[in-house]
RNA sequence: GCCCAGGUGGCGGAAUUGGUAUACGCGCAGGAUUAAGGAUCCUGUGGGGAAACCCUUGCGGGUUCGAGUCCCGCCCUGGGCACCA
């Protein structure tokens, strides 16, 4: 027989998978539905080893449902919008469309070459005009309910990338995807009002994301940051304003010394102009503003502050309080003013006993005396969602100088991002400058107006993509409503844990977003997550820019597909960080080299008992494994199956199926089946086989291990118990002892107790 | 500072309703094959010891006949949040 060929083998059953639609997938109401998702990728230009681990994932688990008997939807596409195509445009002198389905094309190639099972025909590229104008239509409707605004405020600017972006995309100070310092900047923008759904998001969290892992569910619990309190009123001095201050500890109200405003704050020049401290206080506001800012984010920052020169009184003692500007007190959280109580719990709580007034009444105190109201406060803040930037989907605005701001009417959707833009890579976006795109009519009074020539964030496209695999070529909506409630929620998620407090939460949103402008039915789209880990080499995460990179490419050159899928689920627990080893690829390629040559060359076969307990403990391990995601351990069991000499071929093959496809098609064929080995119905293990005829029992003197006996499987205790002390061992360590007491644990155990 | 996850051979990792620690793979050593190398196959492989045995799951205590697993106290690593009032 000829040996494992791999390159020969591989693109053979690709073929034969395609030509025979074997992942085409329709409504079958005779299965039950399972639609199995992984994070779609950016289209960057090649596939990386993260990109194969988390598809890798996806593909044993798609092919291992459909064994099972679903029906399942196994979808793939493009996150296609985004800076790094223009970025490309400017620096190769193309067009950020052609760059972006040259890679997509490229990228797509490099997906069928790992045989992975995917219903192509759904294939979704969002920055096709079919996708984007959905996504405009959503926007509309968002409008139109009061869910998207136009706010001017500080926000973060990515001066690398000459745009703005969302608290979600400003990592430790520093833009996510080119690591520039992120600035501050007023401007007017476009939000989505994410914080409607605060509430509802958290709570959900617990009651309805039991198959999310709880890493996930307390990073979005943090990130969503509700905290309760009091907000409570300070009289100033002299002018009878009012000063809100915000605090979740009200019951340390008589703790305060001092009142401390965010340099932002409206009332701060006005106080210090009385205070007689203007100068000061404007020379201040520019420090902090200027320097400060910097070094806030990067988290090195000294306190510091500045004196009004003016007061407010305690609403209970009424004594004078000075109040500061500090640097520390942010104006987007609470009331960007706090009470200052230097001596926190122990004087507070000691000057409370001083006016006898109990420390857990304090805060019903407060609110009968009218000081102040309970109030909750969350860290999420409304979802910034303009981009100065061309590849993106156009915001379906139109401004008119009478009208003001004016939707583009349904009717004329989908705005089209015009082609013919040229790309200077500084000054601001492409599309401001187009002006065809720029000039038009007011749909209300058609005069002479303005488009809109901001983008939306691209993390809106992957907020719901999900729904438009479900009915790609739907011409009535995003979703045909009909599908959507057969095919949905996701029944598995997978992908990197870096998106858990972005993408997790928009995607989150947008479905219950969808579910009140009436598209949906549904209000959480994710049943079940699975997070994967890192693909590293030499102990940090592969990377273009830290040159640690193995190229998926050579691995399928060299080894083939099967391999490395199989290297990459062997190497660590799919949850945990993978580090990269050359060696160990070509331990997966030692033993898909045993299987081939095990089945190929095997002789004259007949099961007997030994062969079928092996047969049904395998099948039984292999496919508790894979129901929990441990495919480390799934392919151990294969190995030890393949070791045990015991190993039947057919069993061998469909149980690696998932796992190594294009070997296990082969190998099928090889055996003299007709039909491919996908079509097989996964085996099932019958306990029967399970129970052995012999156990082996483990002997213990004082818990230390001391011998071992096989004993007849229906031996009785009182046997076991004899047996044990007549181990030669067992006698040499409880000779002149006197014996206390002998424990027995069915079928596994005896541990003698001596004195 | 607060919260979460983890710490097991030379390495990746197995095993937790408490019951044979180190499965499986890599690496290493010896052997077979080869003119030789590579590839492949076989055997061995936690540490100490001639052996009997003893020691070993980050460290220190505890519970138990028996602890990698449970309890208490520490140390370290990774991740998340953070001048959030």
């Amino acid at each position: 027989m000829d040996a494992y060929d791999p390159k020969q083998i591989e693109p053979k059953w690709q073929k034969f998978w395609e030509d025979r639609g074997f992942f085409k997938v329709k409504e079958d109401p005779s299965k039950k539905k399972y639609y199995l998702l992984e994070m779609l990728p950016y289209p960057s230009g090649r596939i990386h080893m993260g990109h194969v681990r988390n598809y890798t994932i996806g593909d044993v688990a798609c092919r291992y449902r459909k064994m099972r008997g679903f029906d399942v939807l196994h979808p793939m596409g493009w996150d296609a919008f985004g800076l790094p195509a223009e970025n490309a445009a400017i620096k190769q002198k193309t067009h950020p469309a052609k760059w972006t389905h040259e890679n997509i094309d490229t990228m797509r190639a490099q997906l069928q070459s790992l045989g992975f099972s995917y219903d192509w025909d759904r294939e979704v590229a969002t920055c096709d005009p079919d996708y984007y104008r959905w996504e405009q239509l959503v926007f509309l409707k968002m409008f139109a309910k009061g869910l998207v605004y136009r706010k001017a405020s500080a926000v973060n600017w990515c001066a690398g990338c000459e745009t703005v972006l969302a608290n979600e995309q400003v990592v430790a100070g520093k833009c996510w995807r080119c690591d520039t310092p992120v600035t501050q900047k007023k401007l007017e923008q476009w939000y989505f009002k994410i914080t409607d759904y605060t509430e509802e998001l958290l709570n959900d969290i617990d009651d309805k994301l039991q198959g999310w892992p709880e890493r996930v569910k307390a990073m979005q619990k943090e990130w969503i940051g509700k905290s309760e309190g009091c907000e409570i009123d300070f009289e100033v001095e002299v002018s009878k304003e009012k000063i809100r201050v915000f605090t979740t500890r009200p019951d340390t109200i008589f703790g305060v010394t001092f009142m401390a405003l965010a340099c932002e704050h409206p009332l701060l020049l006005k106080l210090a102009e009385k205070g007689g401290c203007k100068r000061e206080i404007e020379k201040f506001i520019a420090k902090t503003a200027k320097i400060e800012r910097m070094k806030r984010l990067a988290g090195e920052y000294e306190k510091e502050g500045e004196l009004t020169g003016a007061y407010c009184l305690h609403p209970v003692t009424k004594a004078r309080l000075p109040i500061y500007a500090a640097n520390f007190v942010l104006m987007d959280y609470g009331t960007g003013a706090i009470m200052g109580v230097p001596g926190h719990d122990e004087r507070d709580f000691e000057f409370a006993k001083k006016y006898n007034l109990p420390v857990k009444k304090l805060e019903e105190f407060v609110e009968a005396k009218g000081l102040g109201k309970k109030t909750v406060t969350f860290r999420l803040k409304d979802w910034l969602i303009s981009r100065q930037r061309y590849w993106g989907t156009p915001i379906p605005v139109i401004y008119c100088k009478k009208c003001g701001i004016v939707p583009v009417p349904e009717k004329d959707l989908p705005v089209i991002l015009p082609k013919d833009v040229s790309f200077s890579g500084k000054g601001g976006s492409s599309l401001a400058k187009h002006k065809a795109f720029v000039e038009t009519k007011c749909p209300q009074c058609k005069a002479v107006a303005r488009r809109e020539t901001d983008t939306m964030d691209t993390f809106v496209e992957s907020s719901w993509y999900f729904l438009r695999y479900i009915s790609p070529k739907y011409n009535q909506g995003p979703v045909d409503p009909k599908e959507a409630a057969y095919w949905m929620p996701i029944d598995q998620y997978i992908g990197g844990i870096e998106h858990a407090v972005g993408h997790l939460i928009y995607c989150r949103f947008f479905t219950k977003v969808l579910r009140d402008l009436g598209f949906l039915k549904l209000d959480e789209p994710v049943k079940n997550l699975m997070t994967q880990g890192m693909v590293c080499l030499g102990g940090a995460a592969m990377s273009k820019s830290r040159g640690n990179i193995v190229d998926p490419d050579q691995i399928i050159e060299k080894y083939g597909a099967d391999t490395a899928r199989l290297f990459i689920l062997f190497a660590a627990p799919v949850e945990k960080d993978l580090e990269w080893s050359d060696e160990a690829v070509e331990g997966m390629w030692r033993f898909l080299g045993r299987v081939w040559k095990g089945t190929v060359d095997r002789g004259p076969w007949t099961m007997d008992q030994q062969k079928e307990a092996w047969k049904h403990k395998t099948i039984k391990r292999v496919t508790e494994d894979i129901e929990k995601f441990h495919f480390n351990t799934a392919i151990a069991a294969l190995m030890e199956y393949l070791n045990s000499g015991e190993m039947d071929a057919e069993t061998m093959v469909i149980l690696l199926s998932p796992f190594a496809p294009h070997m296990a098609e082969e190998l099928w064929a090889i055996l003299g089946r007709k039909e491919s080995v996908l079509k097989q119905p996964w085996p099932q293990w019958d306990p029967k086989f399970l129970e052995n005829q012999t156990m082996q029992i483990v002997v213990q003197v004082n818990g230390k291990l001391r011998g071992d006996f096989e004993v007849d499987a229906g031996a009785s205790e009182e046997v076991i118990k004899q047996k044990a002390q007549e181990l030669e061992k067992v006698r040499a360590h409880t000779a002149g002892k006197q014996i206390k007491k002998i424990i027995y644990v069915p079928k596994k155990l005896v541990n003698i107790v001596v004195c």
